[in-house]
DNA sequence: ATTACGTGAAACCATTGTAGTTACATTAGA
DNA sequence: TCTAATGTAACTACAATGGTTTCACGTAAT
């Protein structure tokens, strides 16, 4: 299994937020470009929302960031849209046999493991800002961006 | 979503393979010390196979190492048991508006962070070896293990 | 040879997470 | 008031996972 498309989507909708007039990124519009329905981004938005990194209001077109994209890590909208579930990245097999010697000790033998594989994973997300993403885009386009899009200490 | 338990499954039958005498270690046995259904582990178990990691035959009770633990990466076990689908850890929005620029070049600016993040996570996995798990766990239990399972360079 | 045991594999099912979709109440603003 | 947009619930389709049954086949012991 691998994870969410909802971080990605959720990523994209944060650029399109910052690149757009306030009140013209409608979900419509917004989905059209990330190629889906509007409901799915109303739902991410939502997401977005609830960890503090939008504002949106019902009734009032396109939601407003709260702080500029260069002060929201990869990892903090991974967080918002619960790109890894509760359990960890790692899954754990359920109850295995307590008389077993393997048995009982095995996940308090791999779990170390798989907390610091995850935690390797996610200090990557951490070292790069929404605006790193926006200014690779812009670099691809060639398009000069206002400074907020420059690229931070990668 | 998160990874599948057929990798800590796979650890867990290798080391129970390797603890135990020649053809005692049968699917029925592990499946009970795993707490799952014979099936299960068999299927493993033919992943591991087809990974070479293993030597299974019909009709022989208990598959045999074809290497010592402490020659198997816990990557490896990963990589056998397909524990990430094809697509990588981080799945994409696929068929973004190509008449957008922020949809048109999404996936290329993300690509390389969802690459690196996967990789980082992949190389802790490859800094750890079956038998380093297993040696954990003879220490949780206080038992003395032969050599080979001796920790290494962790 | 027959029997018992174990593996390999196919088939089926229930569960879960994801994403798409419809529908509707609610809110802001012209 | 009317329009447009959001928030949310509900339903659906789909895929991956893990459990289960069933059966053919291989091995080994009697």
């Amino acid at each position: 299994m691998n994870i969410s498309t909802r971080f990605p989507v959720a990523v994209h909708i944060l650029i399109l937020l910052s690149i757009s007039q306030p009140g013209t990124a409608t979900s419509d519009m917004i989905a059209s470009s990330v190629n889906t329905n509007p409901v799915v981004i109303r739902r991410i938005t939502g997401m977005l929302g609830r960890a503090g990194l939008v504002e949106a209001r019902a009734g009032i077109a396109g939601a407003r960031l709260k702080k500029p994209l260069a002060d929201i890590t990869l990892l903090e909208v991974y967080k918002a849209v619960n790109a890894v579930g509760e359990g960890g990245l790692f899954a754990v097999h359920e109850s295995p046999n307590p008389n077993c010697e393997v048995g009982r000790n095995i996940q308090a033998a791999m779990n170390p493991i798989f907390i610091s594989a995850q935690r390797a994973m996610e200090q990557i997300l951490e070292q790069t800002t929404v605006a790193d993403v926006a200014g690779d885009i812009s670099q691809l386009e060639g398009i000069v961006l206002p400074d907020y899009f420059a690229p931070t200490n990668r």
